[in-house]
DNA sequence: CGGCTTTGACCGGCGC
DNA sequence: GCGCCGGTCAAAGCCG
């Protein structure tokens, strides 16, 4: 399945830029006029916030769906694989997502606490998501073909310490370590997928103990961030304009499901029932990602000023700067 | 010159 | 004990 085609992630631009396109002939009073175009724009403003909130909620419901999906497989694959997990099947290097939530995630966790193999059957059940002592979450990024980094930007700065080519995967993998704190210990390995080598896997190992650096500099005060690794839930990578990524945290939805049962914002117990006042927050959290995005506000004046030069033959510049 | 990447060497765990 | 493998180290080189 791809999931880009289940979203329109695509996020028209084409408002009407230009609120004087129907002025009438010269007035004969310019002050009545001008007021009039003053609340005139005010109410055309106000339309096209409507319009970006509900295009907003409607992106957050496509993700919500999305997540409901992902969180329906993932239930099925671990049903089945609880019963696939009795024979032992070494590498059956299958489908790539299925495989690397079974064996490689379980393998993030023996490192993490030394005892790898001493109980096999614990990081049978850590793998299907029953019991997570570790935050360690994966997520693939789909990539350009001609993009041969090993790069995943999600607004942390890694500092590459090592590569490798594994037995399983002709890619190599790189090791990347958190350089923004020296405190913080987070990890995280990428590797092309096998099947799919336009799908970067990147694998976080340990949590964040700062912001993202992007946070930071905007001088956000979302805090909530701070987990796993923080894969970006709303925020930070989503708006990237010079690479065309879809990004799909395949373990996110999981964790975040239990918070939201714990925080009691919202429930996801066999579906996508959460409380409107959570949406009004994630919808709050886009917008306010977006508006403190210097790359979005840059966008969008090239946009805006475009159009203007489109329409208004040059003489509306001046109302506009 | 400092920070980053590259890459071969090294280390520890595991299976045989 | 030996070899394999994944993960990490660290020296060398690159770059702004």
């Amino acid at each position: 399945m791809e999931p880009s085609a289940w979203v329109d992630s695509s996020l028209s631009l084409a408002l009407n830029l230009n609120p004087h396109f129907h002025s009438h002939a010269a007035p004969s009073k310019p002050q009545i006029k001008k007021e009039e175009d003053l609340a005139e724009e005010l109410s055309r403003v106000s339309s096209e916030n409507r319009k970006l909130t509900q295009m907003l909620t409607a992106m957050y419901e496509n993700y919500s769906a999305l997540q409901t999906q992902f969180a329906d497989l993932m239930q099925r694959t671990s049903a089945t694989s609880a019963t696939a997990t009795k024979r032992k099947s070494p590498e059956s290097g299958g489908d790539g997502a299925q495989t690397d939530q079974s064996s490689s995630s379980s393998g993030d966790e023996s490192h993490v606490f030394k005892k790898p193999r001493d109980n096999s059957c614990g990081g049978r059940v850590v793998a299907t998501g029953i019991i997570r002592r570790k935050p360690s979450s994966k997520i693939l990024v789909r990539t350009d073909k001609s993009d041969t980094s090993l790069i995943v930007k999600d607004g942390f700065q890694w500092r590459k310490y090592g590569q490798k080519v594994t037995r399983d995967n002709p890619c190599p993998r790189a090791y990347f370590k958190c350089s923004f704190a020296p405190t913080c210990q987070v990890k995280k390995k990428v590797q092309r997928s096998a099947e799919d080598q336009t799908m970067l896997v990147a694998t976080y190992d340990g949590e964040h103990n700062h912001l993202p650096p992007s946070e930071l500099d905007h001088g956000s005060q979302r805090s909530s961030n701070l987990g796993p690794a923080t894969t970006n839930s709303v925020g930070t990578s989503t708006v990237s304009p010079s690479k065309p990524t879809v990004t799909l945290d395949l373990i996110q939805p999981v964790e975040e499901a239990r918070l939201n049962n714990r925080t009691g914002l919202g429930a996801v117990e066999g579906g996508n029932n959460r409380q409107p006042v959570f949406q009004q927050i994630i919808v709050e959290q886009m917008a306010s990602s977006l508006t403190n995005d210097p790359g979005f506000k840059a966008a969008v004046a090239a946009a805006i000023s475009g159009r203007m030069m489109e329409s208004s033959n040059g003489s509306m510049v001046g109302k506009w700067l």
